[in-house]
Parts: structure tokens; sequence; C-alpha cells
DNA sequence: TGTACATCAGTGAACGCGCGTTCACTGATGTAC
DNA sequence: TGTACATCAGTGAACGCGCGTTCACTGATGTAC
């Protein structure tokens, strides 16, 4: 069904590179930055020459998007995952931080600051809309029947983004502020910007979470 | 009393060949990202050669060290003449958001994806404690005893980053969250991750602002 | 099992590019007497 | 007011670098009979 040959040796080994050369890639992307990703280095890294790699990427364009498709796929199936193990709205946004402090590269590759000429492929905002749904489905589990908010209403009146997802305004409400208010933690965390500060970040997100459960 | 000596003619023409620099570096960020900046680049546009910019900053370093100091003093201006004006904690926001959508790139200077090696000087630091200050102000003043949370009385304990601020637990709590939810609502807006969503990214924020008003 | 052929991974040379940065120099602008 | 000197903005050549990418080629690995 899945067309991934993995059959032969030789394909096996093409994918095994693949996932080598995407693997020196974090790493890079961890040390220097996304902007600084290059292929020579790359390879160099793995102990070959330049244009070897370009029997496994058609160019440094087609290895960044995969890198970014990863990272989406990444997020979606530890959230589906989750959502599989019964974790309720709490329990995503757990493994959500928890995803996002052990790969912050991806995690800023999927809502870092974008490069402005660059527009993803449509297969990856389909990743995301299946990563909104997870989150849909926990929000309407909540509270099934919470009064509607006024942005609740405006929501409602725009959920193409649902993607014909049967949940309440409330419920549409609630996942766009737990999705902007756990990013607003996160992001800042993974920058850097409350080491100086002295609490714990934990807290912080936990006090978040909280708020948002008690809903206004 | 400030060094800024633009008295001689040569000082002010200085001062001005600098100013064109950065905004040059400005639009050329906008454009292509921070990552992209160069100064041959910025030379060549303003119609001189290379090495002449070498008269106006040391390097290329520099230059990104002045745009980010730049961004952070604008930001501080922006939120402090606000306050001066007397304006609330719901005044702040609005004018933060304005200077977020008017200047999106000095807003991921400042807050965006970090460059791994960069760190940041010393009075930058200072600028942002500036920031946090005037937050703190507006928080007081809203409610001026609301019963502490418990990541109050944490960050009672870790209020090192207050400098001396004598804001109440609650208002501390408040001006964390307000921080964290402000910047997961501009941040997502700005990487343009609603503009497929088809909701109004406006009622978005003055939803979370509200609720956070309203405080739990 | 052995031979003949096709496939494909990887190499090394080469191209053109733009970058940051240095250096010695020219020429204009300001300063001192 | 005019001359002599110092300051400093900007130039052009040059250095070394690493980048992405192409191309013709070698040599190993698999396939067909």
């Amino acid at each position: 069904m899945a067309k991934t040959d993995t059959n032969t040796p030789r394909e096996r080994y093409r994918t095994q590179v693949r996932a080598e050369v995407k693997e020196r890639a974090w790493e890079q992307i961890a040390t220097a930055g996304a902007s600084a990703l290059s292929l020579n280095a790359i390879a160099k890294q793995m102990g070959m020459s330049g244009p070897a790699l370009y029997r496994y990427f058609a160019g440094r364009d087609e290895l960044i998007t995969e890198l970014i498709r990863d990272a989406y796929r990444s997020l979606a199936d530890t959230v589906q995952a989750a959502s599989a193990d019964g974790a309720d709205l709490a329990g995503l946004a757990h493994v959500l931080r928890r995803w996002a402090l052990e790969h912050p590269q991806r995690y800023f590759l999927v809502y870092g600051t974008p490069v402005p000429g660059y527009h993803a492929p449509e297969d990856i905002t389909g990743i995301s809309s299946e990563i909104m749904a997870t989150l849909l489905d926990a929000c309407a589990q909540l509270v099934p029947d919470s009064p509607a908010t006024p942005f609740g209403v405006h929501l409602e009146d725009h959920r193409e983004w649902a993607q014909g997802h049967p949940a309440q305004p409330a419920a549409l409400h609630r996942a766009v502020s737990f999705w902007t208010r756990m990013h607003g933690v996160l992001s800042l965390e993974l920058s850097g910007h409350f080491s100086g500060m002295g609490f714990d970040p934990a807290l912080l997100f936990a006090a978040e979470l909280d708020d948002l459960l008690a809903g206004s």
C-alpha cells in the first residue's frame, strides 16, 4: 500500500543514508541555526564529497522542506499517539511541552520566525490540520456544552479551518486559546527569554494550563 | 550630558549615513530574513562600495547588534510613552500589538527564533528590564490587592527580574501571563499561521486580553 | 555457477557567486595660524 | 582672507572562503541468462 519500497538492499541503503543526512542536518541547525544549513558541510561530516548528496536530495531546498515536513509529522504523530492513549487536553499539553523541550529546533522550524520568501507545500498544511483536529477533539470532550463566548461565535462563522469538525463555539475558542497560550510560554522558554529571570518555566506552563482549563 | 556629538557637520553626516545603513538593513531583513543581511548588498544599494561601510560599522556583527538594540529600544520607548500618557494594561496591549504589526521584523529580532551562538550585550537585557518594569507598573495599578495565586507566590520567591519593583504576587503573575499570552497571539499572527484560517486575529487578541483582565 | 550487462553510489575537477574583511590610496572637507 | 596641514569619507584591488550545483568519470553492486 504505502509506496515506501524498503524491499531491495539498495533502497534500504538509500533511505538509511537519507536519514543520516537529516540527522546531521538537525545537528547543524542546533549548532548554528537553520540558515547555516549547508549540504557541503553535511557531506564532509559524513565523510563523503559534496556532490554525493545530490543522489539523495535534489538540492538544499528539498532537504529543508523535508526537515520541515518531518518536524510537523513528528509533532502530529506525538499528539495523535497521546490522544489515542486517552490523553485529555491537559495530557496533550504536557506531551506538547515535552516534545518542544526535546526537539527545540523542530519546534522553531514549525512555529518560529518565518523565512520571508518560503511557502510550505500543501501536504504540510494538511499535517497542521491534523494537529488542530486532535486539539479540537480534546477540547470538545472537555465540558461538552460550555456557553459560547463572543470570540467563539466569531469562530463559528469562520470555521473552515476546523475541516468539518463538529465542535461547539466554546470548544473552538478553547482550542485556539490553548494553541496560542501554550505557544506563548514554550516559545519564550525555548528562546531563553526566561533564563535570567529565576522562576521555573514548568510552573508557569502549569499555571497557564490550569487557568485555561478553569476557563472563563 | 549625552555623548551624542551631533554638533559638527561631519558628525551629523556620520549619524545620518549610519541611519540610512540601518534602514536599508531593515528592508533587507524584511525581504530575505535576518540571516541574509549583507554589508556588501547594503553598500551597493546605497550606491557606494562595500568597504566604505567599515567607516560606520566595525563589521557585520556590530550592525546586527545595533539593529537588535534599536528594536528593543523602539519597543521600550513605545511602551513607556503610552504609559506616560496614562495607558492602563489594556492600553499597553494595544500599543504593543500596533507596534508589532508595524514592525514585524523588529518584533522577530526581539522575540523570534534565537541564533544559537549569539548572546546579547548587557545593555540590551537592561532595556528588556525597562519594558518589564512598565508592565509591572500597569499590572500593579490594576486591582492592587488581588489574591495571590500559587504561581504568584513562586514568583515572589524569584523576583530578581522585577528589579526591586514593589508589585504584589498577583501582579507579578499577571505581568508574566500578559507577556506570554500577547506574545502567543502576536507571534503566530505575524508568522502567518492564522492566515489560512479565516478568523480575525484582532478579535482573538481582544478575547485573550479580556480574559486576562477578567483574571482568574 | 559463471559470464555479460545494467544500474547506481560516490569522486574530483570545475564554474560562478557573493560574502566579510584588509589595505594602500585619492580627494574632498574641515581646522589653525 | 589666504595658505598649510590634518582629518576623514570613499575607492578599487585583492585575499581567502564556503557555498550550491554540473559534469564526466570510476568502481562496486545487483540482475539476467
